[in-house]
RNA sequence: GGGCCGUUAGCUCAGCUGGCUAGAGCGUCUGCUCGACACGCAGAAGGUCAGAGGUUCAAAUCCUCUACGGCCCACCA
């Protein structure tokens, strides 16, 4: 035990731990092995990212159920890998294009790829760095990337099946277009914030055809948009324009004579009840085209602006046109007003970018027939979410579920695996086709786009087990067990997710989704890296060690949905973890010191001491309730737990009581014995400090790393003896603070009187309280007994069971013993009171009889106490 | 527009199916080199449980409404 300091080392321990763990293959998840399978396949971080305050709490619950699966016998599989992320990492390489003064169109198509490639494989590292540096166990071995080439082969046996089955189809429609990316998104990729959609509501004049003067007013949010109008619709029902359905109107600086339908999708009470119908430019009036048969009509072009078919406008921005229009219009007495008005307006979700609705050919995958089952599942209960409210937004979404708009004018990602023939012939294949399967012609060509991130996300949980082949991974570690990840991908990633899972293996890919809280600034917002309020794990790591960060970030794993950990509050949260591995360090040593054999086996119980046989019931409750929280991913609780276990029963109690034992074999073994289980119940949440330990305290045991230790089970514990020591604590805690607050000094031994409140506490305590209070308090004796008397010059200390007279005569401020014990009548006086009305109540005696009675006892305790807290009131006073 | 979550000590949070004197950590104050730990030890002070109604013998806890904060979802121009 020489070199055992008085601090864990995190710099040197945790590669060095990391290391043997992962040479010594604990990591490396077996096919083979006849234990049961426990998968969880880690949620993809994008490639050219870096680990942020998210991922570390993600990661580390992940790793705390591996962990803790794997020490109760699971064959264990953690799968680490990343995601391509098609639009991000697009993004990032052609900002570095940028900086080059080139871009990817000149670059060319090949070219970019490479250039991708190889940002991903100098990033995509990174992240592995990270996840090693907190800890987690994952199978490095089997580490996967959405672009891998195996993942082709999933993707595109997938897209096949989907697409023979006439569920993935090419279809004509308004989608959502990011004009800078320059490409199509799904609605879940259009974020529509609260504010800043402050707008303008124009309302415009369209003269109707062939009758001079007349007019019919629209009005619009987006005047740009009138050029492509086809129509104007009114309501069926609505007598204002009555008279006008089946005229036409004159669209302005086009000149095309469009028709005034009738439409119950209009809503009367808005604007002029009369609206503009752009089939091009918006969703629902795409709709409205296809039920009146209406052209439409396309004004800008990919980058959002104004094409040949705006006429005069060609060219222009489409935020240019709308003012360069609203200006015309004013000056033709065409504008009849303008109002405030707010429109939501959708923005890209990767650049920010309002997002223009625009016609044109994408894929969609057909929905409804996949989500049927998934909704099935989860309200089957074969899929649960922790917290269970996120199931609604789960079903709130599938429930509604639209087609998945799948294809992206990008180049990074996976090409649509369909082929055509100059002669039109299309075709979806796994293997690329060398010639047309229909006309044989060689002349194919791959379809340009790539497919959304997500869709290859979707795959995850099987793709990376080998699938479309029947490995024996696959068969092994699929269905996974825990899904763990943030709220914020519910619709995003985990639907899409079950959805596939049940079409292409008929079962659900994992069985429980765990949602972890998201953490937030200090101000409880949203952390952002452009707000400068992101929080660098790895920093508070260096500071503190993997296991404070870990530990601080799991006791904040409560049932909340948001916490906050921000650049000030990480600090003091993640310190007083840290301070938390260095008491348990430190008891450890202490351990190490005191009972230097290595046997730690439970001793036997024959000369086991009051104490020895409280710690052991407190450790098995403590098995019990960490076992619990484990089991129902109540992770903050199992820290809590432990915290309190180590701290205060552990180091405050146990060891303090100890200390003038350590000559018993008995006290010996039953410190190794604590010790040794409570590494274990710890070793999930910090496993680099407790592996250390483990091997500190019993070098023989490095063979068999605690890592792989087995976990824990709950022998017999015993309330009443729980119950009972913690009265004898009182009469310390009361000893102590009535030393404490006559001031005097804690060296200075006093005669002490207990009272306990009934014979059998007596009777079971009597023995050993006073030897207990001995060592923990300075006595010069101790007397017990039931009922005791305060006798001249006792300060009296009250705890629930115990009455304790502590002889002070002549040691203390009398002026402020006077304010104190009137302060303690007034409390006591307003508690009595309290009781009284309660017993007054007939309705509670008949409800609760019992409660009533032990009520009663408790009032005639009080009131004894309030009658000698008077008289000694009175007592004080007089001596002045 | 719909939905979800939160509001408990100066700060950050626990508090399950309603029932002992509402807890913890940090911070503050008092006192401690007591055989591991000052990243420590022993204590203390500090709360109209956001507000208003209701249910109940009994509400921080259940119900309703209000206010404030945060987050999702939604094609009303």
């Amino acid at each position: 035990m020489t070199d055992f300091s008085p601090r864990f080392d995190p710099h040197e321990a945790e590669p060095r731990l990391y290391k043997l763990w992962e040479e010594g293959g604990i990591f490396k998840a077996d096919a083979r092995s006849a234990k049961p399978p426990f998968t969880i396949v880690i949620p993809p971080p994008n490639v050219t990212g870096s680990l942020h305050m998210g991922h570390a709490l993600n990661n580390t619950i992940q790793d705390i159920l591996i962990r803790w699966k794997r020490m109760l016998g699971f064959a264990c599989l953690y799968l680490p890998g990343t995601d391509h992320a098609g639009i991000a990492t697009q993004n990032a390489v052609e900002k570095e294009l940028r900086k080059e003064g080139t871009n990817r169109h000149v670059v060319g198509r090949e070219k970019f790829l490479g250039r991708v490639w190889e940002w991903t494989e100098k990033y995509g590292e990174t992240i592995y760095m990270q996840l090693r540096r907190l800890g987690c166990s994952c199978d490095w071995s089997r580490e996967r990337f959405t672009m891998d080439e195996s993942y082709v082969r999933a993707i595109r046996t997938v897209f096949k099946a989907l697409y023979d089955k006439k569920q993935i189809y090419r279809g004509h429609r308004v989608i959502n277009w990011c004009p800078r990316d320059m490409t199509a998104l799904s609605d879940l990729e259009v974020r529509r914030p609260e504010e800043g959609a402050a707008g303008n509501l124009y309302h415009i004049r369209y003269p109707i055809a062939g009758e001079p003067g007349r007019h019919v007013v629209v009005a619009t949010t987006r005047p740009e948009t009138m050029l492509g109008d086809t129509a104007v619709m009114v309501h069926p029902k609505d007598a204002r324009y009555a008279g006008l359905v089946g005229k036409k109107a004159v669209l302005p600086f086009v000149g095309r004579e469009i028709p005034i339908i009738a439409d119950e999708a209009v809503d009367m009470k808005f604007g002029s009840g009369a609206v503009k119908v752009t089939p091009a430019h918006d969703m629902n009036d795409f709709e409205v085209g296809k039920r009146h048969g209406l052209p439409a009509i396309i004004v800008m072009d990919e980058s959002a602006k104004m094409n040949e078919q705006a006429g005069e406008f060609a060219g222009l921005d489409r935020f240019e046109a709308r003012a360069k229009i609203v200006e015309r219009l004013a000056a033709l007495n065409l504008l009849e007003k303008v109002e405030d008005h707010s429109t939501p307006l959708g923005r890209c979700d990767r650049c920010d970018t309002i997002i223009e609705p625009y016609l044109s050919e994408q894929w969609f995958v057909n929905m409804k027939p996949l989500a049927a089952p998934a909704i099935d599942a989860v309200k089957s209960g074969r899929v649960r979410f922790h917290p269970d409210r996120w199931a609604k937004v789960y079903l709130d979404w599938m429930e509604n579920i639209q087609d998945w708009c799948i294809s992206r004018q990008i180049w990074w990602g996976h090409r649509i695996p369909v082929w055509t023939c100059s002669d039109g012939h299309a075709v979806a294949a796994v293997d690329t086709p060398s010639t047309c399967a229909t006309c044989g012609s060689g002349a194919l060509r791959q379809d340009a786009d790539v497919l959304d991130t997500w869709f290859s996300s979707a795959l995850w949980p099987f793709a990376t087990l080998g699938w479309p082949d029947e490995t024996e991974d696959l068969k092994k570690f699929y269905p996974t067990q825990v899904l763990v990840t943030d709220r914020g991908i519910i619709n995003l990633w985990v639907a899409r997710m079950i959805m596939m899972g049940l079409e292409f293996r008929g079962k659900e890919p994992f069985s429980d989704v765990v949602i972890n809280a998201t953490i937030m600034d200090d101000a409880g917002e949203r952390m952002s890296k452009s707000k400068g309020t992101g929080v660098d794990p790895l920093i508070l790591m260096e500071r503190y060690g993997a296991d404070a960060l870990r530990f601080a970030l799991t006791l904040l794993s409560t049932g909340s949905q948001d916490v906050r950990f921000g650049k000030n509050l990480s600090v003091p949260r993640t310190e007083q973890a840290r301070n938390f591995v260095t008491k348990f360090w430190n008891a450890c040593r202490y351990v190490a010191t005191s009972a230097p054999e290595s046997a730690s086996g439970l001793p036997p119980g024959w000369d086991r001491k009051l104490e020895d046989c409280w710690i052991a019931s407190r450790l098995n409750r403590t098995i019990q309730v960490v076992t619990e929280a484990l089991a129902s991913n109540e992770f903050g609780r199992a820290a809590g737990e432990l915290y309190t276990f180590i701290w205060d029963d552990f180091c405050s109690w146990y060891i303090e009581l100890t200390k003038k034992r350590t000559a018993e074999a008995t006290a010996r073994g039953m410190l190794r014995y604590l010790a040794g289980i409570t590494l274990r119940l710890l070793h999930p949440i910090c496993p680099f400090v407790t592996e250390e330990l483990w091997t500190k305290l019993d070098p023989a045991a490095a063979k068999t790393p605690l890592i792989r230790a087995a976990w824990p089970e709950p022998g017999a514990m015993n309330e009443d003896l729980e119950r009972r020591m913690r009265a004898a604590f009182d009469v310390v805690r009361g000893v102590r603070e009535v030393r404490n607050r006559y001031g005097i000094a804690p060296s200075e031994a006093l005669p002490v009187a207990v009272s306990f409140r009934d014979e059998e506490l007596r009777n079971a305590l009597a023995g050993e309280v006073e030897e207990i209070v001995r060592r923990l308090a300075a006595v010069t004796s101790v007397e017990s007994g039931v009922d005791l008397e305060r006798r001249p010059g006792d300060a009296r200390w009250t705890g629930d069971d115990v009455v304790v007279y502590v002889q002070i005569a002549g040691k203390f401020d009398r002026v402020k013993e006077i304010a104190r014990s009137e302060k303690e009548l007034a409390a006591l006086e307003v508690q009595a009171a309290r009781g009284r009305i309660q017993l007054a109540n007939d309705a509670f005696r008949k409800a609760k009889p019992e409660m009533a009675a032990e009520l009663e006892e408790k009032l005639r305790d009080l009131e004894v106490k309030v009658s000698e807290l008077k008289a000694r009131l009175a007592e004080l006073k007089e001596l002045s």
